[in-house]
DNA sequence: AATGGCTTTATTGTCGACAATTAAAACTAA
DNA sequence: TTAGTTTTAATTGTCGACAATAAAGCCATT
């Protein structure tokens, strides 16, 4: 019997060039604010402006464009103020999948993550101060927890809308948190709240955790 | 001097479709898990398959159609699991949409959602039963409150997003809410936590009331 | 009759060109 | 020179057509 392969891939040119754009944006090759010609691109992709338009409209999709009606895209402008909000919704966001995390993980998914934070410790005291390997970990970190909640919806607006937003801020403020250890020994809580299946516990551990970064960016703007 | 005139609705013909199709999918006119066919729409709106596609990518955006590379786009299928993951969502950033609106709503703003509330109570009594003015008059509580919070990117995600397909499934699965008095009576009390600046207890209030209609579903479900 | 492979048909992906709108440049008048 | 207006150029919105892929229909074989 020939199963209706559903896990084809089927990659499009317009699905190529929506990852590589989506790149260079989070990386800031492509700068904040910027206008995106579309002769410009198609020619330098060498494709039309039908599927370089096909590209835009998911970049726009994952918050990372912002179009106007005869006037085109805009990559999405940074500020402290939305930084601040994002972080707002990952704490109530965040907070829930690490609830249902606690109800829904395996033994064997949250052995993994355990292991995981093992490996990024050992990572943090080889090269202490390595920002960007601790920050990716951290994210990684988040990342499980929130496939863990086992709830797609709350999976798609975290992994595939948030998440590159979180990378494209990280990337470009360059937060190199002073909070390294404290957030290690956070994980390592959340993660036994886990192990207890405590979700409410679990969700209060993580919401905390978000927002002593929130409270951290507060900070630091207040001094500025 | 001539200011930038920013506010230029410019109306295109994609915007148009757009929307026309995003009422139709969530009134039911377009069935649900129905294949769109992109010849048959943009023979029907007569307007070219580029235009239709480019609508069509903005209602993929909204997360009422999902697309699938060369076999094209779908309307969304309802379920019972997709609703329940709806409300664990919106029971967190509804939660902290409150807590927001606590701090940030104005005192005109409190007094005009207490107005609100007040005609859906005549409503209410008037036409008893009348489950759609109910639904839609819960909805439009819900709305302000969440506008009301003062953070874009929530607003974003709750009201061009989710607030869609909630209103998807109430005109298809047609939940005759039977715990309308309840409901309003959680809404007062919501307002009044909000009137109060109680931004913790506000939250809570409003978990509680998303959850307790999730476990509404929940109880029905088991029941079939 | 049912299954497997092949052919045909239909749909989506991609392309280039024209029309409508906006932004830039050039021009005129004070 | 500068403000306002007109003209020009560039960009986006829209269109129809072709190519690539998937679905449907057909035939042969078991």
């Amino acid at each position: 019997m020939q199963t209706t392969n559903n896990l084809s891939p089927s990659i499009t040119r317009a699905d190529t060039v929506f990852i590589d754009l989506r790149q260079r944006i989070v990386e800031g090759d492509i700068k904040t604010g910027s206008k995106l010609s579309e002769p410009e691109l198609s020619k330098y992709y060498e494709i039309s402006r039908s599927t370089l338009r096909d590209a835009l409209s998911r970049l726009e999709g994952c918050g990372l464009l912002e179009r106007k009606a005869n006037i085109g895209y805009r990559v999405v402008t940074l500020s402290t103020q939305k930084l601040l909000e994002i972080f707002r919704v990952r704490e109530s966001l965040e907070g829930m999948a690490c609830r249902l995390a606690a109800q829904n993980m395996s033994a064997s998914q949250i052995a993994d993550l355990k292991h995981l934070l093992e490996v990024h410790n050992q990572h943090e005291s080889l090269q202490q101060g390595e920002a960007y390997i601790q920050e990716e970990g951290d994210l990684d970190f988040h990342f499980r927890i929130v496939m863990g909640s086992g709830n797609i919806l709350l999976t798609r607006l975290l992994c595939e809308e948030l998440y590159y937003l979180v990378r494209m801020y990280r990337y470009q403020f360059g937060m190199a948190s002073p909070r390294a250890k404290r957030a290690f020994s956070e994980h390592h809580h959340i993660i036994q709240a886990i192990e207890d299946k405590d979700g409410e516990l679990a969700e209060i551990l993580m919401r905390r955790h978000i927002s002593a970064s929130r409270k951290n960016v507060e900070k630091r703007m207040n001094t500025l």
